[in-house]
DNA sequence: CGGTTTTGACCCGCGC
DNA sequence: GCGCGGGTCAAAACCG
């Protein structure tokens, strides 16, 4: 794989220092990946075993988000409110750095992957029968994570979110799940008018979405777990920021136990372990159930392009967690 | 009222 | 140099 530059962030103070020594000690990405820099074919379905995630992943990494927060640059951001997001011309935040997922779309809409996106355009892309293709930009003021959103040329049904950057703070459920008021009032949050339809419907519903938490259990529990112990005095952000979890090779036992949830929403992009919950229906009054309807194309996601056969079929992961609990509910 | 989405305009890289 | 197309900006509208 290329080598992964270093992307372009802006931090704006001390504070930063601490996250990076908290990153320090993350093993797990923002997303699965990768290897995906490298090559491959689409939609290849491969089951690797789970100790491999972590070792798949080939994105950005440690390093280079120490590397990246080594080149301090001018805050324009915090400068002003309007920005142009810097585009080095090679780097992390440039193709080295991207992630194309393909996701069957159910119900019209795009698959939460954790974190909270706004729209900053939409474009007709020339040569795709299918309308617009819109971006989408991390809201997280510290964060660069950009990502793309567009239908598939060759099936409608399916979602190319090009990922791109690096996410440098926890998913926002993580840690609305965190926090046991938190997730209380998450589970009694139902919106009143469920309005709008798919993407845009995810945005809206953003704040309500919870964790399912049996199958998130069960596949944390065959991936990785998190064992930042967190500080229950941060604020909500603050913690989503500067406490994005630890790698497993920290982790003990009992730190799986008390944040079961763990890394695998930093790790796998909700919109694969969740591709569903592309409405409020789904994401708002069915938090304890992963799925409310049959969807038949679940788990059809794959990381594009795939690459070598370290890859990992996350979809067959969680196809087969599912089917477990579905077994058990029945 | 603050945050988000919409959407036309603008910027910029690339190919010819 | 010019045109094209992708990516981003930014003001207005929208929404809770």
């Amino acid at each position: 794989m290329a080598q992964v530059k270093e992307p372009e962030i802006y931090w704006h103070d001390e504070s930063e220092k601490e996250l990076l020594g908290e990153l320090s000690a993350v093993a797990s990405p923002p997303f699965v990946s990768s290897k995906a820099a490298d090559g491959g074919t689409a939609g290849s379905l491969r089951h690797v075993p789970n100790t491999l995630i972590s070792s798949a992943y080939s994105g950005p990494t440690i390093e280079d988000i120490e590397r990246a927060l080594s080149t301090k640059v001018p805050d324009v951001r915090a400068t002003s409110h309007r920005y142009r997001a810097p585009v080095p011309e090679k780097g992390i935040g440039k193709s080295d750095s991207k992630y194309a997922v393909m996701i069957k779309s159910c119900g019209g809409g795009v698959a939460e992957d954790g974190y909270k996106w706004r729209k900053y355009g939409q474009k007709t892309i020339k040569n795709n029968p299918n309308p617009s293709r819109s971006y989408y930009r991390c809201t997280n003021p510290r964060c660069s994570a950009k990502r793309q959103v567009e239908r598939s040329k060759e099936d409608p049904n399916m979602l190319t979110i090009t990922y791109e950057g690096l996410h440098l703070h926890y998913p926002h459920f993580h840690v609305l799940r965190r926090r046991p008021q938190d997730h209380t009032a998450t589970k009694l949050q139902v919106p009143k008018k469920p309005k709008l339809q798919g993407e845009e419907q995810l945005h809206k519903d953003y704040k309500s979405q919870s964790i399912q938490g049996e199958l998130r259990e069960e596949v944390v529990a065959v991936t990785s777990g998190e064992s930042s112990p967190g500080s229950p005095d941060r604020g909500l952000e603050e913690e989503a920021t500067l406490n994005p979890g630890a790698g497993k090779q920290n982790m003990r036992p009992s730190d799986a136990v008390q944040h079961p949830q763990g890394l695998l929403q930093d790790v796998v992009p909700l919109l694969i372990r969740e591709p569903c919950s592309t409405g409020s229906a789904v994401s708002s009054y069915h938090h304890y159930h992963f799925f409310p309807t049959p969807c038949p194309s679940y788990y059809s996601a794959s990381i594009s392009p795939p690459t070598n056969p370290s890859d990992i079929d996350l979809g067959l992961h969680f196809r087969h967690s599912l089917n477990l609990k579905q077994s058990k509910d029945r």
